[in-house]
RNA sequence: CGGGAUGUGGCUCAGCUUGGUAGAGCGCCUGGUUCGGGACCAGGAGGCCGCAGGUUCAAAUCCUGUCAUCCCGACCA
């Protein structure tokens, strides 16, 4: 390809739209520009990273016994309405009528429409298992859509679904996609963790996510990295630590006079009590009754798992003129002691001895509180956020945190869908039966934005070679120079003859503006022709990572070329 | 939906307080000089200042409404 003819319209500065990495990275390298907030052209830069990705994705899921099809994305309202999603989806989903005024929706995901296709025409346990996927696009109407690519509300996504005859067959289809996404992320070259994850309301009793490690992800997990162990914080147990080996011994409870003290900080800068031993009271409204969580001092309260004791439906925080009124203090001084409140406490908490806390009085706090003597627990759960340190809950070691963005994303769905869009086939002994189903997501044009955010630096995006637009770029320094041009197209001639997808920058530009679009648009070698180097019959070979240049006999370039395109595909 | 901010050539932004014929840099076009990390000189094209009302002799500027975009939060396969 001619430089001179691709459309890669690149911006020398970020557009002021644009706050994460990969989405001004994108923009600025012409590769996607924004119709609507949430919605994206693809130009053909991206057009080819995109379909690089959906290959490499499609071959895994075809070697994993995957069938592709192509689904409506205009599906009409009666199916969600069946399985009960038409109100669960409420405002994400884009909704329109036809010129007869029915209802439709655009696709935000294909359980319904593929449960529906399966079960017109599957009846027979000979016809299981069936894995069908799909590559298209998707349309959720955000909240509030943001990041670029990272969460829009048209995106292009790779959904495979399984129907297998009992819980058995789930395992085994599950276990495969489980396979082949760990295949695909590794060709993709990814830096990724798999973790368990919260399925959510989905449902189903299992559920990886596959994060692509990235600074600013929006995910925090937790990783053991001596067992393969991963969760999502939402999800990762926290086990408790061997109890002390000395017990402190229980001192006299004091209450303390701390005019304007309302932290954990403010406490421990005025009466210097490490955080570890002061703990925090969170009031929240468990639907409608006000429940008290404690955590110690420097931890957080992880409200998913504090919901899922309380076993409510809504879990907020409650405001501090109710809590006032209730607690007989405000947020900076309350405590477990004498509150009037139910109190769960987290695993930690029952094991402190002798810890400060806030007096339900303002401007007063405890110290030397204690749980039993002081208080009286409704539970003591793991309620608490993961962090860096924890020990693993499978071999004990500590664990680590990062962000992560989550790119794929697999559950077991078990009969939910199948039993409401009646999806039932024969078993061996005529006897009906709902499908066991699963569902396997991979967000492609995600991943693009992933792979961006983390390959990139100062320069521009960094592209591992298997989704890279192109694998070489040959740079002449000078278009005017027919020494130089010569070469340059003798080399691209080369290549094209090698099946290298070459990029020649023929362009009556400076050096300057070839080697920082060069870098921009993140090709991963970078061939330059030269004055100094041409003289002695060699060019340079730069990697993209690389800071050094490579100096090669004109007549042994391309199979260097090869040989280090090899070795990066390794 | 709550809180905050912003809309001025393709991109980044100034001008608005104090109303008086719309600016800069980059990009684009022409010519020339340059040519190894986003060159320089000269000339040029391009904007009903988001939109609609209002105030005024006069509105990018003041007022009202509206739309859009971005950030934070709630939410989230």
């Amino acid at each position: 390809m001619k430089a001179s003819e691709l459309f890669f319209p690149t911006l020398r500065e970020v557009p002021s739209e644009a706050e994460v990495l990969s989405h001004q990275l994108l923009l600025r390298a012409g590769f996607i520009r924004k119709a609507t907030a949430g919605v994206y052209s693809y130009l053909p830069l991206a057009s080819r990273v995109l379909k690089k990705i959906m290959n490499i994705v499609r071959e895994e899921m075809d070697r994993a016994g995957g069938q592709e099809v192509i689904l409506p994305i205009v599906q009409p309202a009666e199916l969600w309405k069946k399985s009960g999603r038409w109100e669960v989806y409420g405002d994400e989903m884009f909704r329109l009528k036809d010129r007869h005024n029915r209802d439709f929706a655009l696709g935000p995901t294909h359980e319904e429409i593929i449960t529906t296709l399966v079960d017109a025409d599957v009846h027979s346990y000979r016809h299981l298992p069936l894995l069908l996927y799909q590559i298209q696009n998707k349309y959720r109407d955000e909240i509030r859509p943001r990041f670029g690519l990272m969460r829009g509300r048209e995106f292009i996504m790779k959904d495979l679904y399984s129907f297998d005859i009992d819980e058995e067959g789930l395992d085994v289809s599950y276990h495969k996609m489980y396979e082949a996404y760990n295949r695909i992320f590794q060709r993709l070259k990814l830096q990724y963790r798999v973790v368990e994850a919260d399925s959510g309301a989905i449902g189903g009793n299992e559920s990886h996510e596959f994060m692509v490690l990235a600074e600013n992800g929006e995910a925090e997990i937790v990783y053991c990295e001596n067992c393969d162990y991963g969760a999502n914080t939402e999800k990762a147990v926290c086990s408790l630590e061997e109890p002390k080996a000395a017990e402190e011994e229980q001192l006299e409870r004091e209450k303390v006079h701390t005019p304007g003290q309302r932290t954990i900080q403010d406490l421990l800068d005025y009466m210097n009590i490490p955080k570890e031993k002061q703990i925090k009271t969170l009031i929240y409204y468990a639907d409608e009754e006000l429940v008290a969580a404690l955590v110690r001092g420097d931890r957080e309260l992880n409200e998913i798992k504090f919901k899922n004791v309380l076993g409510c439906n809504q879990l907020f925080m409650a405001d501090e003129a109710a809590v006032k009124q209730l607690c007989g203090a405000g947020f900076g001084s309350l405590g477990p002691v004498g509150l009037p409140l139910k109190t769960y406490i987290d695993l930690e908490v029952s094991q402190m001895k002798n810890f400060a806390c806030g007096a339900n009085e303002d401007d007063y706090h405890f110290i030397n509180v204690n749980l039993g003597r002081d208080f009286t627990p409704a539970g003591i759960n793991d309620i608490r956020n993961a962090v860096t340190g924890d020990s693993c809950p499978v071999c004990s070691a500590p664990l680590y945190s990062m962000r992560g963005i989550e790119v794929g994303h697999i559950f077991k769905l078990g009969t939910k869908y199948s039993e409401v869009l009646e999806a039932n086939y024969l078993d061996q002994k005529g006897r009906e039966k709902p499908m066991v189903m699963g569902c396997y997501g991979i967000g492609i044009s995600r991943t693009m934005a992933a792979a961006a955010e983390q390959g990139a630096d100062e320069n521009g995006i960094v592209w591992p070679l298997p989704i890279a637009p192109f694998e070489v770029i040959i740079v002449p320094v000078n278009s005017k120079n027919e020494e130089q041009m010569q070469a340059a197209w003798s080399l691209y001639e080369e290549f094209k003859q090698e099946g290298l997808e070459t990029i020649i920058d023929d362009r009556d530009e400076r050096a300057g503006v070839k080697f920082k679009d060069a870098d921009l648009i993140g090709i991963p070698l970078r061939i330059t022709i030269g004055p100094r180097s041409l003289q002695e019959k060699q060019v340079e070979i730069k990697k993209r990572t690389a800071k050094d240049v490579e100096l090669v006999p004109l007549d042994a370039v391309s199979s260097r070329v090869k040989l280090m395109l090899k070795e990066m595909s390794k």
